[in-house]
This record gives C-alpha cells, sequence and structure tokens, in this order.
RNA sequence: GUGGGAGUAGCUCAACUGGUUAGAGCACUAGACUGUGGCUCUAGGGGUUGGGGGUUCAAGUCCCCUCUCCCACCCCA
C-alpha cells in the first residue's frame, strides 16, 4: 500500500498556519480595495502559448519551469507561473478598458513553477499583486513603488529596502543590450561558465551574478543610458518617491528583471530572514506587453508579493498580525453525559443547542462536541488549551433541573444554576 | 537540471568504531483530586528506524536504488 503525499514544493496549509493566512488576505483585501484597486480573478490554466509570448523565450520560467501538458482536445496547457499575462489577457478578451481611463486591479492567488524547492521557494506559491493599467505617467510608477511600501509596513514588515532602477525603453534597452555584449565579450575569459551562457542567453542578467571574480567586471561595465524621456521620467519618479510619497529607496543600477515584458521602470523590495533570495516583492513598467498580445495600446505598471517569502519576513519582523487575537471563545464541557443521557435530556439540549447558536451569531466561538469516554478534567484541560474563556457544565444534575455551571477561566469563578434561558445574555465581554 | 545535508514515537532529538528488548524531553491518556483547567508527582499507551534491495552470525548504523524534506546554484516573488 503506498502512502499518499503531496507533491513535492506543494505543501499543506494546515489550520494553524491557515488562521494566519486568513487574517493576511484580510488586511491584504481591505488594503488595496481602500487604495482602490478592484480584485481580478482569472483561471489557473491558461494557453502555453500565452506564457511563452509575455514573459519571454529567453526567460527560464518559460522553458525549464512551466508545468505544461496536454488536455483532452490535445492543446498545450500551462498552470499559470506568473499573473501579468494572464491580466493582461482578461482585460483584452473583456475590453476592460473602453474609455481612456485608467484601470487598477489586485489579485491574490497560487502560481506555479516547477523550481527545485528552496528557502522561499515552493513549486505552488502565493502571489498577490496589482496591475495598473492605462497609466503612462511616472506619477503611477512612484504610486505603485509607494503602494507597496505602504502595504509591507501595514502587514507589519519594517526592515525592507526598495531598490529602484530603469531599463528604458525598447529602443534604450536594445542598445544597452548590444554594449554590454561588446564590453563583456572582450572580458569574456575572466566571466564565469553561467556569465558565458547569460552572455549569449540574456546580458543583462551577469548582473545577477554571485560569483565574486564577476563583481569587478561588472562593476566596471558601461552603465545605462536612457533617452531624454526614459531619463527625465526615472527623475521624476526619483523625485516623486522623495518628495510626495516619502519612501525611502535606492538606485541600483544591477537590477534587472528576468521577465522579458518589462520596460522602464522596475523595482524590487527586500527584506530580512529569507535566505539566499531575499526580495519579497518586485515589479515594473511594462508599457507594451498588452499592445503586443494583441490589445491596445496600454502602457502600465505593477508588481506582485510573493505570499510564502512575506509570512517569512513577518515572522522576522515579529509582524503584530501574526499574533492570534483574543478570541470569544467558549467551551462544552459534558460531565458523564453519555449518548442515552443525550436522549433522555434531549428537549433540554435543544433548547441548550438553540442558545448556542445565538451565540455564535453573536460572534463567539462556542465547541459543543460530543466527547464520550473523556474526562471532565480532561474536557478542562482541552478547553483550556484551545484557549476558552468560559466553559459551560453540563451534567445529569444540570440537565435534570434543566441549568448550567458556568466556568469563567478569566476570574475562576463558578457559577451553579444558571438557566438555560440566560445564556445569551450573560457573556458581555466586548 | 547541478551540488551539499538530513529522514528514528504526534513533535524536537539520542543510540561510541555494526552487537541484548531502539531511549529521553515535550505532547497524549489515566491516577493522586471517583464532576473541575493551568502547577507538581506517579504510572501507562505509543515505533515495520521514509520505502525497496544487498553485505553480515548480527544493520537505525555499511553499500546500491528510490521517495521526501532542508540548504545552495541555475532561475525567480
Amino acid at each position: 500500500m503506498t502512502k499518499y503525499q503531496a507533491i513535492k514544493g506543494m505543501s499543506d496549509i494546515l489550520p494553524e498556519e491557515s488562521q494566519v493566512w486568513q487574517r493576511l488576505e484580510e488586511v491584504t483585501r481591505s488594503f488595496f480595495r481602500t487604495n482602490g484597486y478592484e480584485e481580478i480573478r482569472t483561471p489557473v490554466v491558461e494557453v502555453t502559448e500565452l506564457f511563452q509570448r509575455s514573459i519571454g523565450e529567453a526567460s527560464d520560467i518559460v522553458h525549464k519551469e512551466m508545468y505544461t501538458f496536454k488536455d483532452r482536445g490535445d492543446r498545450s496547457m500551462t498552470l499559470r507561473p506568473e499573473m501579468t499575462a494572464s491580466v493582461a489577457r482578461a482585460v483584452i478578451e473583456n475590453n476592460l478598458i473602453r474609455e481612456a481611463k485608467p484601470l487598477y486591479l489586485y489579485y491574490i492567488g497560487p502560481m506555479f513553477r516547477a523550481e527545485r524547492p528552496q528557502a522561499g521557494r515552493r513549486r505552488q506559491f502565493h502571489q498577490v499583486g496589482i496591475e495598473s493599467i492605462n497609466t503612462p505617467s511616472p506619477f503611477s510608477d512612484a504610486e505603485a513603488i509607494a503602494l507597496l511600501a505602504r502595504y509591507l509596513r501595514v502587514v507589519g514588515v519594517e526592515s525592507f529596502k526598495i531598490k529602484i532602477n530603469t531599463l528604458g525603453c525598447p529602443k534604450d534597452q536594445a542598445e544597452y543590450r548590444e554594449t554590454l555584449k561588446a564590453y563583456f565579450s572582450k572580458e569574456s575569459a575572466a566571466l564565469c561558465e553561467d556569465c558565458k551562457y547569460r552572455l549569449e542567453k540574456n546580458v543583462l542578467r551577469i548582473f545577477d551574478c554571485k560569483n565574486e571574480s564577476c563583481h569587478k567586471i561588472i562593476d566596471n561595465a558601461p552603465p545605462m543610458k536612457p533617452c531624454g524621456t526614459c531619463g527625465s521620467d526615472f527623475d521624476t519618479i526619483r523625485e516623486l518617491l522623495k518628495s510626495v510619497f516619502n519612501v525611502f529607496y535606492e538606485v541600483d543600477r544591477k537590477l534587472v528583471r528576468g521577465l522579458d515584458y518589462y520596460t522602464g521602470c522596475v523595482f524590487e523590495a527586500t527584506s530580512a530572514g529569507l535566505g539566499a533570495k531575499d526580495a519579497v516583492a518586485a515589479g515594473g513598467r511594462y508599457d507594451n506587453l498588452i499592445k503586443e498580445m494583441g490589445g491596445a495600446d496600454l502602457p502600465a505598471t505593477g508588481f506582485a508579493i510573493g505570499i510564502e517569502r512575506l509570512l517569512e519576513s513577518m515572522k522576522a519582523d515579529s509582524s503584530p498580525l501574526l499574533v492570534e487575537p483574543r478570541q470569544k471563545r467558549i467551551y462544552v464541557a459534558l460531565a458523564g453525559v453519555g449518548l442515552d443521557a443525550i436522549k433522555r435530556f434531549s428537549k433540554v439540549l435543544g433548547g441548550f443547542n438553540s442558545a448556542l447558536c445565538l451565540l455564535r451569531e453573536k460572534g463567539h466561538e462556542v465547541f459543543f462536541h460530543f466527547r464520550p469516554d473523556v474526562s471532565l478534567k480532561s474536557q478542562l484541560r482541552e478547553a483550556d488549551k484551545w484557549g476558552a474563556r468560559a466553559v459551560i457544565i453540563l451534567g445529569e444534575d444540570e440537565l435534570t433541573k434543566g441549568v448550567m455551571t458556568l466556568k469563567d477561566f478569566e476570574s475562576k469563578e463558578e457559577k451553579k444554576d444558571i438557566a438555560i434561558s440566560e445564556l445569551v445574555s450573560i457573556f458581555r465581554w466586548d
């Protein structure tokens, strides 16, 4: 008999942790909604070509990290490795931009990449992100970066850094690639094997090399020279971040993004406690993606936050969100009451049960499960561990008289002979 | 895909160069207190040592295969 287990790199989120996720999700939804972003949900599966075209063949995501399979109609399908392509598709397909207005969207959900699992890297992972579409102004870049910074603080991450850079327009980028190719080709003898490979495939990524021996060569590489518009846009973004949004950032000329669709300003948030890869969020401008996918000419910018990584950062910074808020919990202990007794006292218990439901409607968490053969002592112990603030004790004595015994765990007081009809009014904790 | 480390009770980990019946803490259950939580004490239950194969008189320990987890590289949030 083989034991079933979760697929490599895909983990269960168990009840304890799930509570933290729920709290984070609530705060997240409320944050983006109050900032004028609306949620979009798209299917988890798309035709493979969508990602090939948007992310680009140069990226490893496409040619070795996608969950791609044939469906029954023999079409090639892929589990989404990121969200921007799907959102772009949905915007075009549903004609979401009919007037010359911007569109502010956020999303939250699972993504899939068949990488080898590592710290902060799972095969099924979760992202929350925004796409602000039809927003050509550099103000939108600054706004997005500021939004990210504010969000991180809201969820209790303080120790983050924002890095920004500009990749320039496609023309700038093409020129810069040529410049870099020429430069690194000359130095190629001293480069590591990985960088030699990058030189052929995607020069920009040489900047990501962690090899000490390559650093000197990288440091002396010619800097990006954006054209007039791109340069002044980037200056504007920096100015706005400083003066309007009050966001601390550093310009990192080595910051390049791995996805093909990025143009102009790109950025990244790094944080403590994340292992080798310390990016918790990243994003940038993608002015041509929607046009290239067959839509209108809609400049856009956006970012994605890795939720698993975010949770790690929250732990490192002791985010208050990780702490479970005090619950209004009530535990019902049945003392020596078996199934036969339950049947005998079904009338009393029926009224009791209705009262419990009223308590639940008022927001109390009520534990009322049948635990035969578990002593009262153990039930009280269980109640304590569960975090109950009060326990209602029902035994044959109480049931015969139609009353209950109430034990308050905080004041340690115990009240007897309380009528069941008083149940709803007796708990006033808020 | 490449490289390193690790899988022993529900959890965290012991078990010297292969050698009696694989142990401890925590957790769990029960009792002390026969209907009363937290603290203490006592007792108890719990294991195909990830799975499969091999070497050996003898394997948790050595060898091979496989699975999973952790870490790093490539790449990415």
